[in-house]
DNA sequence: GTAGATGCAAAATCTTTGCATATTG
DNA sequence: CAATATGCAAAGATTTTGCATCTAC
């Protein structure tokens, strides 16, 4: 009922229904752990077939902005939808698309930092950084070094 | 002739090919700091009017292949592509949408506090970090407040 | 009962693809 | 001349909108 029972307040605390819908939206949400609305969409259906995208694009709004999910982008594609609650900074490779998450902690000093310098509040739960994962790294600096040879002379 | 030289060599390298749209391409993104397809082909319209969309995206797929030109996404839309001498991290704010631009610099601890975590070479050319903007405290912080004190009881 | 939500179909975006033609090297 | 790039039209993919109907409260 603690689920539940946010969901519920906290729409209604903003003049919203609780809706079938809306409910699994946020369960897919939280189950799936981050997922596009296409992926939102699919495993919705599983349970009711006959929920359209377009109430997945509507529900995942909604819970949006009562702040019960969050998206992020991560790529090049479509954006990922996240339970609130499931906080993290995601680590993309920009060279095999993997994604590794890390606790947002990491990103305290920054925030401080950019606060103090920008008057920037970081919201680190939105993150996603950019890069080249290990796995990478090897294949990728020998490129990366051969261009920049070329490129001096 | 720098500019040009580097444009050519590079494109040569990979096989590819100098045309006036590419080079267009290439010197729009530069003027323009970020943009989207879309504003780049219109700046490019401006000077020559019959280079299609297409040839748009085709050339900062290539350009973006040999390195002289990144892309971030920085918020819902299109993504914005920037030259690759263009260096910073945007700060969007996802209130207002309005975007700073801080030093990549900024983020040399972090990147080597991911570096011994997690073997991430974070690339901080590619980055935009989400977040409060100064203007947009006052009113976001009153609103959090007052959802997280209703939620906690 | 009424404001708000859903489903469906259609429109609007944004991006990619196929192919004939034109251009670069 | 051969390999590549361009323009155009058409197809794809994703997201949004209008509207009649339905549902939560």
């Amino acid at each position: 009922m603690g689920e539940t029972g946010s969901l519920r307040t906290t729409l209604h605390r903003h003049g919203m229904r609780v809706t079938p819908q809306r409910r699994l939206v946020l369960d897919a949400v939280r189950e799936l752990g981050h997922a596009t609305p296409d992926q939102v969409h699919r495993r919705v259906r599983s349970t009711a077939r006959t929920v359209n995208i377009t109430t997945i694009y509507r529900a995942l709004d909604a819970l949006e902005d009562i702040g019960l999910v969050r998206h992020t982008h991560l790529g090049h594609g479509a954006p990922t939808y996240s339970a609130d609650e499931h906080e993290h900074v995601h680590l993309v490779c920009h060279r095999c698309g993997e994604i590794d998450e890390v606790p947002c902690d990491l990103l305290d000093d920054l925030a401080e930092l950019l606060r103090r310098r920008s008057g920037f509040e970081l919201d680190a739960t939105h993150l996603a950084l950019s890069g080249t994962c290990r796995g990478c790294r090897g294949t990728d600096d020998a490129d990366h070094l051969e261009r920049a040879v070329e490129e001096t002379r």
